[in-house]
DNA sequence: CAACTCGTTTTGAACGATCAATGACGGCAG
DNA sequence: CTGCCGTCATTGATCGTTCAAAACGAGTTG
């Protein structure tokens, strides 16, 4: 093989098919349609192509069978702590596995990806969108699918569960009832639950998960359930106030990495008030001076959990508990289903649901605090 | 505009050309050289293209020009702590900003990313590539010259000064001595580096910031460079050691901030096996009295920074002062001379350094303790 | 032995744009 | 009035591939 590359004197269908002493369409036949080809002229082209270094102009290819083998997708600001930069990677090799490159492209609003998707669209520059991050009242499935442009979401329609495209989610719900399961193995009993506020899809649907386990254990709801903004001040200060409360749980579930951290630290910041004192505490934080209580450290032993198992969970102390999406297996499905819409395989959309897992660490290590 | 996307029947320049009542090339001039094209024909044929919701298709584009606007870059390893991530965004946007996009790929090592690129090579697949994270000996360079690619790389040539292509990098040293003098207006006096190995070049650059800021200052050098490979646990084993030697600084300048974490986390047990030891002693009792000892506690209150101001920095406590390189002007550059290479208008290879900003947060906020 | 089939290979014609060269037109000098 | 020039606009050729249909040759069959 070899054959140094030269600007501008690349290796044609036609001069593979001149080495080899066929036409030009039987070199294209080698490569998309074998079959057609009797076996010794095959292995005939095949050794041509190899010593030319021959691979079809992905330009002509791409004007005559009006497809890029492109799929175009939208970085997301990397707020989600590297998910979406695993699921990239991951659609990447799943895409080249099968012939496919990625188009990748930012965009700082939904109306924005809009824009630039038409702009793709109009250009023939790619033959499909993979949508991530999927929302309520999400108006890129409705706006692709009115223009027939293939597509499969990352997500669900959330919100229009009679949404008639493709989609591919993880179950966010059994993973948060997983981590409800583990904590009761350990002996947990009063669980509680740190969510965003209710109207977002996917927090929901975690929500659900915990309500689901938590009634299935008999366990408390009441005063369990704190809602907040994805952020750990948030996190922090609504855990503060759990601490305080009269009968403070022994674990919290979160509904992502960042919640959770921000109960450790708030954790962190009320053990070590309690033992330095209440003179010496350092940090902006200002508890009042609830540890008055019964016993040492009230409640400061919670086990915590995360979600999304994001970089940041295995670099806090204790390392966080997170379940963790399976991004590699979403992303080849994606694929998958993605290719079968655009080759004509597939009429009826495709939804599938995958399970994602529990990664334990040392955060859900703690068994309850005594009860009294 | 509008025009609702009905596949197969998009407009092409031929039926812009009939609904403008001009030819087929006066609209290619109108999109490509509107020079040459008299004024009013010009808005006429614009007006068209604007009606018909008019693009010029991609592959046919490409085809003819033999040049495809894209741009190759590979995806690396979410090692880095989202510095690519945040770098793969800046360069979708200047890309885009100039009419190219971005093609995407993931590699498991540099000998799978040449296989990539000779792939996309020989199929005309893009017109250049992005190089990130060069390092010594690396192979890509070399090969990318040598069959004529153009490319730019993001990271200096280290190790081949003469390298004669273009490259954008950061200037690390700089970055590293910021940081050391900013801790020198702190009042510190003996500031520690922790390194890598010697051998890579962005880690040696770095340690020359380092070098170079605490000779201007007549600081002390002796004993105070350790070295380890990335990571928080060789961070924190070497911080451990430090502090129990007999003179330790009272600030440590990192690498990487994935090792000023591990610094932290060293220092953090370090705080702990302090108070709990002061407890020890003295018992349930109060312990107030035992911090009498000018306040501070021995050495534990080291002043850190570290290097790249990735999400974690802000994530832990105290929030970790950082060198933020400027990815966005890295992008920029980046664009901007790759593009002067495929239209010709550069024949020198461009060599830009630019200069780094010093993030100033909690983690270098201490004081040096009071020498005895 | 002509006709017909089947498997394989070849030939002409796109795909939709741009490049290169040519044509039309009016102004201006000889 | 002729010839030349510059500006704009047009036509034919081309990029490298795949599609559609036709040609070929060897077997089979009536």
């Amino acid at each position: 093989m070899a054959a140094a590359h030269i600007p501008g004197n690349r290796p044609t269908v036609e001069s593979v098919a001149r080495h080899a002493q066929v036409s030009r369409q039987t070199v294209s036949n080698a490569l998309n349609a074998p079959q057609r080809v009797r076996p010794d002229t095959l292995t005939r082209v095949l050794a041509a192509i190899d010593e030319l270094g021959y691979r079809p102009n992905a330009a002509a290819r791409n004007l005559r069978t009006q497809s890029t083998r492109l799929l175009a997708c939208r970085l997301l600001p990397a707020a989600g702590g590297g998910v979406l930069d695993r699921f990239l990677h991951a659609l990447c090799d799943a895409a080249r596995d099968r012939g496919y490159d990625v188009l990748s492209f930012s965009a700082a609003s939904d109306d924005a990806e809009l824009d630039v998707l038409q702009d793709l669209l109009r250009r023939t520059a790619v033959d499909a969108y993979v949508i991530a991050n999927t929302h309520h009242v999400d108006p890129r499935p409705g706006w692709l699918a009115g223009r027939g442009a293939p597509f499969v979401a990352f997500g669900r329609p959330w919100g229009e569960p009679g949404a008639a495209h493709s989609w591919v989610d993880v179950d966010g719900a059994a993973g948060v009832a997983a981590a409800v399961e583990h904590l009761v193995d350990r002996g947990h009993r009063r669980i509680a639950f740190l969510g965003w506020p209710e109207g977002s899809g996917v927090g929901d649907d975690r929500f659900a998960g915990w309500q689901r386990a938590v009634a299935a254990h008999r366990l408390p709801e009441r005063g369990l359930v704190l809602r907040a903004e994805d952020g750990m001040a948030a996190a922090a200060a609504l855990t503060a106030r759990l601490l305080d409360s009269g009968l403070p749980p022994t674990a919290v579930v979160c509904v992502s990495d960042v919640m959770a951290l921000g109960v450790l630290r708030a954790l962190d910041d009320r053990r070590a008030s309690d033992d330095r004192g209440a003179l010496d505490h350092r940090g902006a934080q200002d508890h009042r001076g609830a540890r008055d209580h019964r016993g040492v450290r009230p409640g400061a032993g919670m086990a915590v959990t995360g979600f999304d198992d994001s970089p940041l969970a295995t670099v806090v102390r204790p390392g966080l508990t997170s379940v963790r999406q399976p991004l590699e297996a979403v992303a080849e499905k994606v694929i998958e289903v993605l290719l079968e819409h655009l080759h004509g395989d597939r009429t009826a959309p495709a939804q599938v649901l995958l399970q994602p897992a529990l990664v334990v660490r040392d955060s859900s290590a703690l068994p309850p605090s005594a009860p009294e």
